[in-house]
DNA sequence: CTGTAATCCTGCGAGC
DNA sequence: TGCTCGCAGGATTACA
């Protein structure tokens, strides 16, 4: 479920409830998370300060005032937080009844607990000695925030693959951050057939991809996000933007913009959602350079 | 290189 | 009413 602008409303709405809290114990369930929990760490946590909030993709880090004196003078401990397909991380009041899927419960001060509960359990919750080794190592297999994606670069690394849009969009090592709803929208957006390849867009097509894909996820970030089924924020409400999806989950029914009914094809082993209208799957029937480009 | 399928899980809606 | 099947916001791996 949790894409970029989901995970950010997240960290914005923990920001103020966790900056300055104080862990005082962990509990947890049993079960497996997708990555193991070293039982060393729950002692460790134990007595830390939370001194911020960051967002990195899909990822979410929290700061502690653990120190770890291997590394740079201000280096310290991390938790990083994936929310898979159903995660939720929380904060609530220490007394409020457990929910069922309840997996890592960080105890507060305040009479406050910080919460995750994962369903499905395709999220993670880990304790990192380092913030500093963490942080390269994620930028080493993450691409860049979609956020002011620089031009040139967008266009040169389209330009070298002849993998479909949809899957380069849903490679976090390309843009950090894009889901599956977000990738269908930001192509809807850029009027452009998420079967395209990379290298058969032009640079006027590269640049409205990448202008969509801004603008989609700041509209969502907005909105606070989507909610199919299970998001909720930090403080547990849901999101709105899935009443703004043009083609995401609309299969049928008729495009906003030209009537057409959306598609959905498979691509990329997802549902891909499309105008046929809009969204044309091939540029053969380029307008003949002797008369004037559109835009 | 690209694409496809299976894998990790639980739950829900469609269809019979 | 109940069963099976396919699919779901993610990410990785193996294989064609």
């Amino acid at each position: 479920m949790p894409e970029l602008p989901e995970v950010e409303t997240v960290v914005r709405d923990l920001r103020p409830l966790l900056t300055g809290r104080t862990v005082t114990g962990v509990r947890r369930s049993k079960q497996k998370l997708r990555r193991p929990w070293h039982p060393q760490f729950d002692a460790a946590v134990t007595g830390a300060r939370v001194t911020g909030l960051r967002r990195r993709g899909k990822w979410i880090f929290v700061d502690l005032d653990t120190p770890y004196t291997q590394g740079p003078a201000d280096d310290h401990a991390v938790l990083a937080v994936h929310l898979g397909m159903t995660g939720q991380f929380t904060v609530v009041k220490a007394d409020e009844p457990e929910p069922d899927h309840l997996h890592v419960v960080f105890e507060l001060d305040k009479k406050k607990e910080l919460r995750f509960r994962d369903q499905r359990r395709f999220g993670s919750v880990e304790y990192m000695l380092s913030a500093a080794d963490t942080d390269y190592a994620v930028d080493s297999v993450m691409g860049p925030e979609p956020f002011d994606l620089d031009p040139e670069e967008f266009r040169a690394g389209l330009a070298l693959t002849a993998r479909t849009l949809k899957a380069v969009l849903l490679d976090q090592q390309f843009v950090g951050g894009v889901g599956n709803i977000y990738a269908d929208e930001a192509c809807f957006r850029a009027r452009l057939h998420p079967a395209r390849t990379g290298k058969s867009l032009t640079p006027d097509e590269c640049d409205r991809l990448r202008v969509a894909i801004g603008e989609v996820l700041t509209r969502a970030i907005e909105s606070r996000g989507s909610t199919i089924r299970d998001y909720v924020g930090g403080s547990g409400q849901r999101g709105g933007f899935q009443n703004e999806f043009a083609v995401y989950g609309r299969a049928g029914e008729p495009c906003p913009v030209c009537k057409a009914a959306v598609a959905c094809v498979r691509l990329g082993g997802r549902s891909s959602h499309y105008c046929p209208g809009c969204q044309k799957a091939s540029t053969t029937k380029h307008t003949k350079p002797t008369k004037g480009r559109k835009n």
